[in-house]
DNA sequence: ATCTTAGTGTCAAATAGTGTCAAGTGGTGT
DNA sequence: ACACCACTTGACACTATTTGACACTAAGAT
């Protein structure tokens, strides 16, 4: 089934923040896991589940030292933080994670297939604006697509 | 026969949509399906047969990776819930659908072939309205058209 | 040592979604 | 024009999910 759908949920004040019944049911299922790894995306958060993180990891890991390397593991890796369910099926995200992603009151967490994006609203309302004006500049493109 | 015809219909108080009859007529003899794929499209919504919904993600997938492919991601194939009708023939739209169209009481459904467009009636006066003056401007088009 | 701040666990209220019934509506054929 | 039928709509009860709140703990600051 992968993780799909876009859901508007809110933060409450001490920085928890809900994650769908869907997405658990699915981290269930499907990752036998009880909570996500978060980290830095753009100017949100993705959170994978924690197996696919290993592997992640592993090819960070594996990559010839040099300026890439360590900007994935200064940017991605570092900031991580593996966060698990309350049960009301919240997750504690830490202060410098949702700093950086501006989070505040009405977050949007969106299923993207073998991740999870976080973003605040505002900056969810930026992006998806841009990429909508992206398609709509290229009617013959989503044609052929199929839509 | 194909998805064809322009419907006022009315959301429920949970936000559920009464898809018509013929619709559903059509998806269970041609795509035997029980139920559509919506998502965003412009600043209403479009909702698909399940076995073309799975072409146009492949489509999608197919693409060489770019901000191209990750707007149709963000924008489209992301969003995106399949809903089954239930007893009465509606679908249950997501919130975050139905505040993307700015669903309400009152909607229009129109067949298009292939998808089922659905605005909101504020919204489907303004584009079709635009759509008029855009023909009413080529009268020559038209024409040869054989209109 | 005490105060403040961040994080945790949990409860209960509020909200959203589901299934179903029955009344309304509109179209069809006679 | 009427009766009939299929479809659409509003309503309600019920369940699941999300949210706000509060008390409590741990850690750092004064």
């Amino acid at each position: 089934m992968k993780f799909s759908g876009e859901y508007n949920v809110s933060i409450d004040l001490k920085g928890r923040v809900s994650i769908p019944a869907s997405f658990r049911d699915e981290l269930r299922q499907v990752y036998e896991s009880e909570g996500l790894v978060v980290t830095r995306h753009k100017n949100g958060l993705v959170a994978y589940p924690p197996s696919r993180w290993e592997e992640i990891c592993a090819n960070v890991f594996a990559m010839s030292a040099g300026p890439k390397r360590e900007a994935n593991l200064r940017n991605r890796i570092a900031p991580a933080k593996e966060c698990s369910f309350n049960a009301q099926g919240r997750i504690q995200i830490p202060q410098s994670l949702r700093e950086h992603a501006g989070l505040d009151k009405d977050v949007v967490v969106i299923g993207m297939f073998e991740k999870i994006e976080i973003w605040s609203q505002k900056a969810h309302t930026l992006i998806a604006a841009e990429s909508e004006s992206m398609l709509d500049e290229d009617a013959q493109g989503q044609a052929d697509l199929g839509f």
